[in-house]
Parts: C-alpha cells; structure tokens; sequence
DNA sequence: AGCGCAATGTAGCGACTGCTACAAGTCAGT
DNA sequence: ACTGACTTGTAGCAGTCGCTACATTGCGCT
C-alpha cells in the first residue's frame, strides 16, 4: 500500500539539485550550509553527504548545475532574429541580463566570482564556463557582415559585465554612460 | 615599574584598522570573524566589541578605512604626467591594477561587490564611494582637448572594470581582446 | 588616600558548522 | 525465508560564531 504522505521519496542527486539551486539563487553561497539546504530540499544533512560525499563536492555539482540552467536561460530568451547592428545586440541583453527575474542569477555571480579571485574549489570552473558560453553565443549573435565578429563579442562582453558591475553597486549610471559614449 | 612585554598598549580604533585591514586583505571578508581578527590583531574579540560596538559597526568602519587607503594608493601611484591619449591612460591603468601588489585589493573588492549585491550592510558604501573617486580621478586624467572627458571616463571604467572581472574569471584573455577590438 | 571610570581578561551561552557512528528500515535477488 | 546492499533517521562530536556577565586592573582627579 503506498503512503500518499510519502509519494515522492524518489530523492536522488537530480531530483535534489534543482530544490538546491532553487534555494541558493535566493540565499547566495554564504548561506549554503547543509541543513536549511537539506530543509528546503525537503531532506536531512545526512541525505545530502550520503548523495554528493561532502560538501564541496554537492557545491561543485550545484555550481555546475546552475551554470548550465542559466546558460539554457540565455539561448530559450535571446535566440531569435538575427541582430541587425551592434547597437540593437547590446540593448537586447542589456534590457534582458537588466531584468529583475536576472537579479537572482546576478547576485550568485558576483558570490562565484569573489570565489574565483580566492580559489575556491569549482567556482572559477563554473564562471569560466558561463562566460565562455555566453562569449560564444555572443558571436554567433553579431549582426551580419560585422567587420570582426570575434573581436566585437569580446568588446561587448567586456562592455557588459563593466556595466552590470558598476550597476549592482550603485553605478547605474556610469556604465549606461560608458555604453552610450562608446563607439561601437 | 613598566613591563617590557606590555608596552604597546595603545589600542584604539586608529591602531586596530590598519591591522584589521591588513588580515582582511589577506583572507577576505568571509574570514573576517572576530576571533580570528583579534588575535591577527594582538587583542581579544572582548575588545573589538568594547571599541567598535558590534560587529556590524566595526565591518563598516574597515571598509572605510580600507576604500580610503585605495583611494590613496591609486593617488599616489597613478598621479604623474597627463596622458596624451585614451589609450595611453587605459594601459597605465591596466598594468597598474593589474599588477600583483594590487591583487588582495582585487580579491577583497569581489567580495565587496557580493555583498553589494546582497544589500550587506557597509559594503555598497564603501564600492561606491571607491567607484566615485576613481570615477573622479580619470575625468581628470583624461587627455587634454578630448571631446568627450566625462563620456569617455566613464567609457574607460567600464571598459576596464570588465575585463578586471573576465580576468579573475580566468578570462583574461577576453578582456584583452575586448580593448584591443574597442575603438577608443 | 580614596573614588570613579575606562580598559581588559576569563568564562561562558546558545546557536550553528560539517560530518560521523550507529541503528533500523526497505527492497531485490536467491 | 534469508541475505546483503541501498537508503534513511537520531544523536552526537568537536569546533566556530557573535556577544555578554562578571571581575579585575590601572590611571586620573580630587
């Protein structure tokens, strides 16, 4: 007889991570201890080290997780007419990676990347991985007959984390201006 | 009689910060406790708190303190002859803040920025106010009779501030090439 | 000499950390 | 029915966290 309080005891890593990185999106890494993430995820601290072996192993695979759900993000949101200058390129990221449902993922990022600049384990793998893919993406998005195509995304992107940068700490402004005055 | 031991028994905020600063270079806001802080110090957390109040309060004085010391080690490095292009003043800066020494200030600002983007407290402060004054510093930098010295400072900062970030993601390469392909 | 206050040490609290030992349950194969 | 592997709960360990209560010291003022 199957107890209907119990229906969902299926509880593997691929059924944890989404509950996982669900949580860290909301709570950013500091606050990625063991037990709230077993709470939330609807299990103990005991299941998550008996699924991932420890903890900077589950971090490794979380981290892995979420970069590849944002990247799926990027391509379902962005993929569609082929831009027609860099002008209309740069605005359509800006206006979707500017977005408040982005704030979640913007706000683990800069938690990944102060992690890259101390090494810690998985972190720099993770961001390099997100920016390769977007850097990527980025070029196959150049408009049509882009004098540099490559050269061009690695502008853009530099352009555009400098931005998102100064952004979330209160620099709006400056990085609107610095895209306005550049000469793209 | 006094006590050789003892004798450097000036402890006050002024004393404490530039120590403070100096272990929090080394291991990031995230091992900032106040055990670990004291003893670097060569107190007790018993006497951070007696000074500072909370802990809170005393993160907030340190970030400060710490933002004011960039600020005047940028000053002191970067002020000389005015540049006689864009070009020459954004390699003046990139191999100034990309070099070494400036490397726990690069790894201490990430986490400055996480915390920003989590609204901790003090910490979006103190970016701001180190974004301003280097804001401010290049606007005066810019080559004389440059079209646009507010525009494009605020071009350049963007641009550099970028590849900072690729370049702690282990992209660096990226950024590069992101200034190499822009058109100053 | 005596008082008052600032400075400091010692101990400890309750909460939390990652992780483990132990025991018990479930389920499949024989 | 028995066995053995997989899964899970309960307790607990040793450590750290920010912070406080209490007691003591030392110094300046009168």
């Amino acid at each position: 007889m199957n107890d209907p309080e119990k229906s969902q005891r299926k509880l593997s890593k691929e059924t944890l991570l989404p509950r996982l990185a669900d949580y860290v999106l909301k709570h950013g890494m500091a606050g990625a201890s063991l037990r709230p993430l077993a709470k939330y995820a609807g299990t103990s601290d005991r299941m998550l080290i008996y699924h991932f072996g420890n903890k900077e192993r589950l971090i490794s695979e979380l981290l892995k997780f979420i970069a590849d759900a944002y990247s799926q993000a990027l391509d379902r949101a962005l993929s569609g007419t082929r831009p027609k200058s860099r002008q209309e390129l740069l605005d359509r990221i800006i206006s979707f990676t500017g977005g408040p449902e982005m704030e979640p993922f913007l706000a683990l990022w800069w938690d990944i990347v102060a992690g890259s600049a101390r090494d810690v384990p998985g972190y720099r793998h993770a961001a390099q991985s997100v920016m390769s893919h977007l850097l990527e993406w980025l070029i196959g998005q150049m408009p049509e007959g882009d004098p540099d195509p490559e050269g061009g995304a690695q502008f853009l992107l530099t352009l555009i984390e400098g931005a998102q940068m100064l952004s979330t700490v209160g620099h709006a402004k400056v990085g609107r201006g610095g895209i306005a005055a550049a000469r793209l």
